[in-house]
Parts: structure tokens; C-alpha cells; sequence
DNA sequence: TAGGTTATCAAAAACGTTTTTGTCAATGAA
DNA sequence: TTCATTGACAAAAACGTTTTTGATAACCTA
């Protein structure tokens, strides 16, 4: 009963005390500020379940952390800048971030969560990581009318707000780096089929390759789980192969760093012998040796893009088609990588 | 108005499926599984709004995941194993768990998000990660009579329920490795003072120091914050000083990496003319070169005995005092650590 | 001065639960 | 037979807000 002790304290009555609290603009600027400071001191601090219930708000976006399977886990890569980088702004914004953790990550329990989520009106908005190339937690949340946005794009009909970074780009910019050292038999190492960035990797590398008339072999384009032991397991299959890639480009640094493991295991010289290179930038990725190649994406700031785009959607000052941002990125050369010998 | 219409529909009493609902004995059986399945048709949730502010209950745990600052990211290092053993085993009993995260670090700060998270009644009970050696958190926790549970251990007089990795025994058994190899002059490149891990861990080299008459040099303990640049830049410092070391153990498979970048950048052949360890069994460090003697710590473990113990705090099963968990650590010997040559 | 605005505040009705307190019949003991 | 006990359900009062609707006085305008 917080609130009425303050109203009673203050001589006003619940609705006064309230609306002041509320920033309405039927309380004179006098006794608004006098209930500001008395409820600063006191100590006062809405009942967030009275407040849920009533209005049906909670000032709260949230955000399901995908399980940590099949290697790609997204908390460990590059959940904690984004969403670093989401609450900053959100503060701002006066809304918070909460997160709960999906353990397991078959389509029914997902979904099942999902809902749990949403209609326990747990939060304002919601952020949807990790896209898949069809995602139907994109749909289940539209049909709810909660805003969303989603870090990675997907295929779907409607228009939807997303903040991604530049993955085509990317790959498209590593595979030319090799095509230009001289590299024609250039690998691909990448992810799972089912999330839509590594169709999106896929996409560019091939890109690349069309630019300079290089035929793409299937037999080069492999897909593992974004760790070390499958970029390992896979560099591995592809040195033993009849006619091995000279240069190899992976979809993480993980990735990468497995495949030089199995480079150095048949002692292959990497960065002189094949070319290699990463993506992400992790901070592992500047120590490993040699040095690696890899892609720099600003996760942080695209954090910040997402926690920008959830506010004016929840503002109401923008509508999800209008909401799009693709992050650049840029290449950081080091020494994994380099000329067709 | 759901539980009303679920009631109506059924031609019970409001009371009465609240009661058979939340499991009381003074419904019949038959009644009770009526309105369980009739719920479960008509897909009815109860507002966990209406729920909290009812009952003071919200049947979550929170835990607020400490700001990404000074290298030490605890989201990325650990967390994701972590949080998902706690979220299993909470499931089980019927809670949820929900992180928050801190974007900055001052104290300030600090005690007003955990004054939040509980004064708001969002939480049940929660979880302490990352705890100092002097944690005001437990004290404030604690004056506020929610039960928690934190992962690793503090200073403090009051009894409390925790979880930890047994880090002494782990840098115990790292620094006998190094003696037993010979060597005489091991440095131990360790994290920030202010966490008790921190200290657990040196007491644990000095003590395997200790037992075999070797005394500890101050210049030998360096402390930097965890990540592969300051293992680098605290190696390289050891490396140019009057008397390196033979041999150096890391509080971190990060820190070990970037010392490894160090000893190669000095021409020196880790494992076999200098001895490195590091800890955590991170997936990079068997893919590393060379692969990393490290210490492995079960942390999904540690999760599940956090989630475990927290279930029987909520259901007044056990007090603080009598939950205490180390969980045991395993030597992970490798190719980075050799004999003094 | 009469009538309508406007500025400021208050009353009261929700929101959807949980929980306390009844009610009423059936059962048991004396 | 009577009175207490129990088993199964219902009424109603909270929980702490927000929001709709009213009320009062002060202020205009004509």
C-alpha cells in the first residue's frame, strides 16, 4: 500500500499522487514537483505487479537466449556486447532488458516459451536473435501485436524491423582478398544452413567468385558448427581431399582457429603455405599464430541500433517497415592470410 | 478476466479454481482434475501480474550479470553453461529464471539495480555471480531476507548458501605440475585482486609453493584482468626482467593464450623450453599451439547445484548455513607445460 | 453578470489473482 | 437424537496501481 501512504503523506489524494508520478498534465507544475521530491525521499517505487496488471505495461523488453547447442552458443560469441549495448540505450528510454534462457531448442518448447513470454505480458517489446532462414518465432510475435525487432534478417512476407550486420558483405569482401592474393580453390567453412547469416555468408563468397569468373565447387563449400573441433574436422577432411583449397575462409574465428590446428597437425605453414581467415574479431583471434585474418563487425553498436529501434517502435514513432539497419564492417588484416604460392 | 470466465465455464466458484489450480486439499479429486484439464483446453495462464501482486510470489529467480568491463566478461565466459545448469534444474521445480544486465559497475549503481530487482518483488530469490573478496551484495541481499545463493565465495561473518569451483586446489595442483616438472621459478599471472577467485587462486599456488620450500616472489604474481592482451602484455614484461620465470601458470586459458603470443614473439618454444598453463579448458585451448595444459571445472554442474540448492532455499528445505558446494576440478595435461630444461 | 472554459484535484472503478472467512450438507460420536 | 467435526465449495476482501469520470473553483468572454 505505497502508494497511498505517500498520497497521505503528502495530503493529496491516490490519483493526484499518481498522475503526477506520471508526467499527466491536468497537476499543477507546483505540486507535481512536490510529490517528485517527496516520493524521491521516502523512497517510493511503483509495485511493478500492480502496475502490470493495470495498465498491462511492464517498461520491460525482452529477449530469449537461445540454447547452447550444437556448439553455437550465442550467449559465450556476442550476447554480452549487444546486449551491453541494447540496455544502454533502453535505459535511456526508461525501459529495462530480462532475459530468460531457452534450454532446450526444439520448435514446440521454443514456441511454448514464446508464448509464455508474450501473453504473461512479461514485456513491452521483444528482441529476437539468432535468425533462422525460416523463422517462425517472427510470425508468433507479429501475431501477438507486440513490437519486436530482430538482430538478423529472415524470409518472411511482411515487413519487419531488423538491425543485422553485413554478413554478404563480409564473406564477399574475405573471398576477394583471396581471390586477389591469387587464390582460385578458395574454401568455405560455415555454419548451419538453417540460420539465415550463413546463407547470407554463403552469398557472398559465392558473389565474389561469380565477380572473377571462378566456378564454385560444392565439394569446397562446408557446413560445421561454428567451433574449433568443426572447423578442425572439417580443414582435416579438406587437406586429405584430391585436390585441396589453397586458401580457406571460416565463418568464425572458433572456426578458423580449429582449421589451422589441423594445418599445423599435417604441417602445413598457414599464412604461407594456405591462406586463412576468420570472422568476428575475437579477442583470440589477434594471439593465435600466426595472427589471424578476420572480419570486424561493431556488435556493441549494434546493440545500440536495436535498443534505438525498439524505443520508436514502442514510441509508436516508427513503424517496423521503417526500421532496417545494416551494420558495415571491415576487414582486419593480419597474417593467417596470403599469396597463392 | 480469465480466471473468471475459466470458473464461469466450468460453473465453479472463482475460489474454487484457484484452489484446485494452486494444488490446496480442500477441493474434491474429481473436481480438481475437471477444472486441470478444462485449463489446460482452454489454454488458460494465470497473469503473472495479478499473481505477484496478489501473493508476493513471482516464481523466478533473477541473477544480474555483471557489466562486460576490464576483460572480465563474465556472459561470455561462463554463463551460458552456467545459467543453463540453474534454468534445468529450477524448471524442474516450477520456477523460471530471469538476468538483467549491468551496464556499469560502480557500487552506486549497483545496490540501486539489486535494491530494484527486489524491492519490485520481480524475483523470488537470486543469484550472486562473480563475488569479491568484500561483496556488499551479500549483505544487502541478505538484510533483505530473499533467499540466494551465490556462485563462488566471500568474506563475510554471517553464514550464506554457496556454490564454487574448487580454485586453490586447482592452482594447487597446476603449481605442483610445475614443481614436479623442476622448475622453481613459476609466475602466476592472475586476475584482479578484488575477486575472491582471485585470491583463491594465488593461496592455492602459494601453498604448492609452500610445501616444497620455495619461497614466493612477489615479482613472480602478476595481476591483470583475465583477457588474452593483458596475459600478453604481463609475459612479455616476465620475459625481459633479470630473472624470467621457467615456467607460468594463468588464471585463464585467455591469459595463457596471450602469454603463449609473448613467448613466441621472443622466440621461445612454449612446452619445451618454457612451461604455461592456463585454466578453464576453453574449446580454443586444445586448438591452440601448442595445445594448452589447463585445468577443466564443470560448470553446467556448478549450474545444477546452484538451481538445486536454490529450490530448497525457496521451500525452506534447508538454510543458507547448510548449503556449501566445491565442486572438484581435473587436470587437463596438454602440450604447453615441459620439464625446466 | 451569466455562461462556458480551463486548471487542478478527488472518487471510484477496475486489473486478475490469492486468501481469509463463511456456508452448508454429510458424517461421526455420544 | 443431538452436537461437533469434516469435506467441499463460495463470497468477498484484499494486493497497489492506472484511468475514467466528476467536482470545484478560478478564469475568461460577451
Amino acid at each position: 500500500m505505497s502508494i497511498v501512504l505517500l498520497a497521505r503523506d503528502l495530503g493529496l489524494s491516490i490519483s493526484t499522487v499518481s498522475r503526477a508520478l506520471n508526467g499527466y498534465h491536468d497537476v499543477a507544475p507546483a505540486t507535481k514537483q512536490r510529490v517528485l521530491k517527496r516520493a524521491r525521499e521516502i523512497g517510493y517505487r511503483p509495485n511493478p505487479g500492480a502496475r502490470r496488471l493495470k495498465s498491462g505495461r511492464s517498461s520491460l523488453v525482452g529477449v530469449i537466449l537461445p540454447a547452447a547447442s550444437d556448439g553455437v552458443r550465442f550467449v559465450d560469441s556476442v550476447a554480452s556486447s549487444l546486449l551491453g549495448g541494447v540496455e544502454v540505450e533502453l535505459e535511456n528510454g526508461g525501459y529495462g532488458l530480462i532475459a530468460t534462457m531457452q534450454t532446450r531448442n526444439d520448435l514446440e518448447r521454443e514456441a511454448a516459451l514464446y508464448e509464455n513470454f508474450i501473453k504473461g505480458s512479461w514485456v513491452d517489446a521483444l528482441l529476437l536473435v539468432r535468425t533462422r532462414v525460416a523463422d517462425p518465432r517472427v510470425e508468433l510475435v507479429r501475431k501477438a501485436h507486440i513490437p519486436f525487432v530482430t538482430y538478423g534478417r529472415t524470409e518472411t512476407a511482411e515487413p519487419y524491423a531488423w538491425v543485422d550486420t553485413d554478413n554478404e558483405k563480409a564473406f564477399y569482401l574475405a573471398t576477394l582478398r583471396q581471390i586477389e592474393f591469387g587464390h582460385e580453390r578458395i574454401a568455405l567453412l560455415n555454419g548451419p544452413l538453417e540460420y539465415n547469416f550463413v546463407r547470407l555468408r554463403e552469398k557472398g563468397y559465392t558473389r565474389a567468385l561469380a565477380k572473377h569468373r571462378i566456378a564454385p565447387d560444392r565439394l569446397l563449400m562446408l557446413n560445421g558448427d561454428l567451433s574449433e573441433v568443426s572447423g578442425y574436422a572439417l580443414c582435416r577432411s579438406l587437406l586429405v581431399s584430391a585436390v585441396p583449397p589453397t586458401a580457406i575462409v571460416c565463418a568464425t574465428d572458433a572456426m578458423a582457429i580449429g582449421a589451422i590446428a589441423a594445418c599445423r597437425e599435417r604441417g602445413m605453414a598457414v599464412g604461407r603455405e594456405i591462406s586463412i581467415a576468420g570472422y568476428g574479431n575475437s579477442s583470440a583471434s589477434g594471439f593465435c599464430d600466426p595472427p589471424l585474418t578476420t572480419i570486424d563487425h561493431a556488435v556493441f553498436e549494434n546493440g545500440r541500433h536495436i535498443g534505438q529501434s525498439l524505443l520508436r517502435l514502442l514510441r509508436a514513432e516508427a513503424k517496423p517497415a521503417d526500421i532496417h539497419y545494416l551494420e558495415p564492417v571491415v576487414l582486419v588484416p593480419r597474417k593467417s592470410d596470403c599469396p597463392r604460392k
